[in-house]
DNA sequence: GTCTATACTGAGATAGAC
DNA sequence: GTCTATCTCAGTATAGAC
């Protein structure tokens, strides 16, 4: 049955996100799903290869749709740099729905990109994403050295993960965590901070100052 | 013997900043610390508890650090508004000197922030930083209303667990991440960063667009 | 007060029958 | 494709030696 894969798959995306991956046992998913234990090594190998299976099915129409307008703005743009806040509109509006439809989920992905665990698997998805915006951002913002131009990215990427990890109303709640109010103040305020950060000169005497 | 105490801990603090804290086993500490299992369970009660004083000892300085320099930066304020790239010094500094001076011990207190996991513990070591800097920033950024700006510190530790987590070089290359080149090539991105996208002022138009 | 030996429960993983 | 049985290893708990 195929129909025994999508179960654990639904029931497994669930759990993961009201209660994190490491808390999730295989054998409270088989319980829910009504399969077997063996079924869930039958069809993904392991745990880890489930949540990877997970995140491709979730997070591929996010990065899908990123690239999608990126794709439309930059041939908008015919050859010139696309505005910062029209770049950021595509790269923070997908994952930001997302948190508005599906709160539980992206509390998973923001909880995903925010640990050290299995970077490999966030980097093999997240990989396209991220070197077509950073050369767009190059273009965009031609006064910063690429390198610098990453480390913002990576700080944007850190920026998001916790709004998204605060996700959840309910979930979050039992963690400890206050959930969002009002999800568009949050992406409102989020553009406003990534924009004024990427933008932002790098400030000589304080690079001295802090590096004593 | 207090000096088993003293070798779980610092055992544990090397495997937890290598491997990450799930990866580690219990076992894996005592067999390299040369103490007995149970001996663990006398100190420390449980697993988390055991990092629940690891953190306590290491980031207890640097938690302490930031307050005194904010101390300091109140105190010649006499009550007007300290400025901002100095709170953002006294906020940025200790972390990223513990980055320069222990890349492990950054990595594994930037997996633990950045980690939904035990946010109540984090929550406990950082709530006063928190509501001290909170509050000093509310006087430097009077145009800011107050959630806006809890918001955009959440950003901010954020962008800050991001940085930490990439340190490391060994173990980051292990786990299939770039290490930092220059820490404070790092810091000093990292402080244009934030001060830019706490200044920044948050725009209508945007928010409206976003929120379709 | 400190530590050791040992056992218990539940986790992920695997082999092989059907 | 699916299921049963089993393996190894994890964190935890307790009884008792020093």
């Amino acid at each position: 049955m195929i129909e025994t894969r999508d179960k654990i798959l639904d029931t497994a995306e669930r759990l993961f996100g009201e209660q994190g991956y490491e808390a999730t046992s295989l054998r409270h998913i088989i319980a829910e799903a009504d399969v077997n234990l063996a079924a869930i090594h039958y069809h993904f190998g392991t745990k880890e290869e489930l949540l990877d299976q997970l995140i491709l099915r979730k997070a591929a129409p996010v990065n899908a749709e990123r690239l999608a307008l990126l794709d439309v703005l930059e041939a908008k743009a015919k050859g010139k740099a696309v505005r910062l806040d029209q770049l950021l509109e595509a790269f923070l509006g997908p994952p930001m729905k997302m948190l508005r439809e599906d709160p539980g989920l992206a509390r998973l992905m923001g909880r995903i990109q925010g640990e050290g665990l299995m970077p490999q698997v966030v980097d093999r998805h997240f990989r396209e994403v991220k070197t077509r915006f950073l050369a767009a951002m190059t273009r965009t913002l031609p006064h910063l050295k690429p390198e610098g131009l990453a480390l913002r990215l990576k700080f944007t990427m850190g920026a998001v993960s916790q709004t998204l990890l605060a996700a959840d109303a309910p979930a979050a709640a039992t963690m400890g965590a206050r959930p969002h109010k009002h999800p568009s103040e949050v992406t409102a305020q989020l553009v406003a901070f990534v924009s004024g950060g990427l933008q932002a000169p790098v400030a000589r005497k304080e690079r001295k100052r802090m590096e004593k």
